[in-house]
RNA sequence: GGCUGGGUGGCAGAGUGGUUAUGCAGCGGUCUGCAACAUCGUUUACGCCGGUUCGAUUCCGACCCCAGCCUCCA
């Protein structure tokens, strides 16, 4: 039986079916960090979904050309004449220049993405590479009347379009209406920056010539003109946080509507976010929590991938050490379990089925990990389970099959106690045998006997 | 304040107009000299108030609360 893939586009808000726009290819563009800081683990969360979505329209037979951007200009803090620049703070933080920060923030990024199993994009791609193009596309919205110039920059002019802002479902009226922050010289709330003038008086470490004066591009435009660079004026999905449905792919989808006449993408896909017990995971707060923290803790990385399998990508995950912690134990026993396995034999059809069917089902990763148990706590043979465990671990990425048993330096001391303490069970001292075991577990390992003696491990 | 989306058992989190995943924790059994490991079983939840219905956690309305956006942020 042929299963299709579904997917839930924010566009239309509803489910249907991936077809490709072109042959058997899928063009999926990503939008990336920007590179003033690290990132932290809600941003991971999002790669890691889009990482399931890529695996995933493989496994369906596609060829996936996935980009991701890596937004390198520090644009403002705001669109009025307010805020600074990103990266200039971040440069005067560190003491490094604006162009090292973005390589040393890049390099850490992948880092993480490497550590949770994250497939490495087709493209990479930075906004610095390619200023021509910004500016090309500006020139193309501006041959076509949709911008107007002020005192700080060139700006879009949202008015120009009959449906701006269909993705979000905006209510303009009301948007207008309740605005909390003065326009400046912008003609209307939803206007945004094309081009940005630097100042006299700034001495600004990343800036370009253009047709309208010096200065740098604005946040939106960079993704319109790459993902047209690499995937052309129309492709299959874009995707992004849920924070970037109101603004950032709203504008990217009036840009490219302006210029090129299409929504961009032919699926909008966006992840939700983590959700802190108490606080808000903010990168400019400075306040969050870093794929290292967690390492710090003891944990693996892949105990982070695991914890975000068990939601699906379309609701908000609660974040607490607690539930990390149940992340990991259920890990380690599936890891351990499929250790035991042996070598594998045959893929369980019934059991791969059923996962195919979750999965091709927008995704319901929550699901084919309940399958995942099923089998494991099924009378399949070990063999079977290892092979239908291993198969569906293409798309998990936990990197099962990998998996060893800790190798521990056992001290002598207590592998003199642990001699000694057969000896008493031998001669059935069970009061020797558990003061010694007791000893033992001080030392920080912990004892489980089996048929074939004991196991020790670190506590 | 406006718009968009959401509120499920101790925790995390699927799902459904009537049969109510899965994981962790807890409890009980098996195993064990005792434990641990493992394993089996188990706790019957859907914010609040109305409405529709033979029947609603699931559909509709009001209210409360949470999140996203409206200021850079996945």
């Amino acid at each position: 039986m042929k299963q299709v893939l579904k997917l839930f586009d924010t566009y239309e808000r509803e489910v249907r079916e991936l077809k490709p726009l072109k042959g058997n290819e899928i063009g999926l563009y990503a939008c990336g960090p920007t590179v003033y800081n690290f990132v932290h683990i809600g941003n991971l969360r999002t790669y890691i979904f889009e990482d399931l979505l890529h695996r995933t329209i493989s496994h369906a037979g596609f060829n996936v050309t996935h980009v991701i951007n890596i937004t390198d200009v520090g644009h403002l803090a705001s669109d009025a004449d307010s805020g600074e620049d990103k990266m200039e703070v971040g440069s005067r933080r560190t003491g490094m220049t604006a162009w090292e920060i973005a390589e040393f923030y890049t390099s850490a990024f992948k880092d993480d993405l490497v550590k949770l199993n994250i497939l490495e994009p087709t493209i990479w791609c930075k906004a610095t590479d390619h200023i021509e193009d910004q500016i090309a596309f500006i020139v193309d919205l501006e041959s076509k009347g949709f911008v107007y110039e002020t005192s700080d920059g060139i700006y879009f002019d949202s008015r120009k379009l009959d449906d701006y802002g269909y993705l979000a479902r905006l209510d303009i009226d009301g948007l207008q209406a309740g605005a909390r922050v003065n326009l400046g010289e912008k003609r209307f709330v939803t206007d945004f920056a094309l081009w940005k003038f630097s100042k006299p008086d700034e001495n600004r470490q990343m800036e370009w010539d253009s047709p309208w004066g010096i200065g740098f591009p604005g946040w939106h435009i960079e993704c319109s003109a790459m993902s047209a660079r690499y995937l052309g004026d129309y492709f299959d999905i874009h995707c992004g946080g849920k924070d970037h449905i109101p603004i950032h792919h709203t504008n990217e989808i009036a840009q490219t509507q302006a210029s090129k006449g299409t929504r961009l993408a032919n699926f909008w896909l966006h992840g939700y976010f983590l959700q802190m017990e108490d606080s808000k995971m903010s990168k400019s707060s400075g306040d969050f929590l870093r794929l290292e923290t967690l390492i710090e803790r003891g944990y693996l990385p892949l105990v982070f991938r695991y914890f975000c399998l068990q939601a699906h990508y379309r609701s908000e995950l609660s974040f607490s050490w607690e539930s990390l912690k149940a992340a990991h134990t259920s890990l380690m026993r599936l890891y351990e379990a499929a250790y035991s396995w042996g070598a594998p034999s045959n893929i369980s059809e019934e059991y791969y089925v059923r996962f195919v069917q979750h999965l091709y089902n927008d995704l319901n990763l929550p699901r084919a990990l309940a399958v995942a148990w099923e089998l494991v706590r099924s009378p399949e043979p070990d063999g079977i389970k290892k092979a239908t465990l291993l198969a569906f671990d293409e798309i998990f990425g936990l990197d099962i099959n990998a998996w060893r048993p800790k190798q521990v330096d056992i001290p002598k001391e207590v592998s003199s106690l642990l001699a000694r303490r057969e000896e008493a069970r031998k001669s059935k001292d069970w009061n020797a045998a558990d003061q010694v075991r007791d000893e033992i577990s001080r030392l920080g390992f912990s004892i489980e006997d089996s048929k074939d003696g004991p196991i020790i491990k670190p506590i």
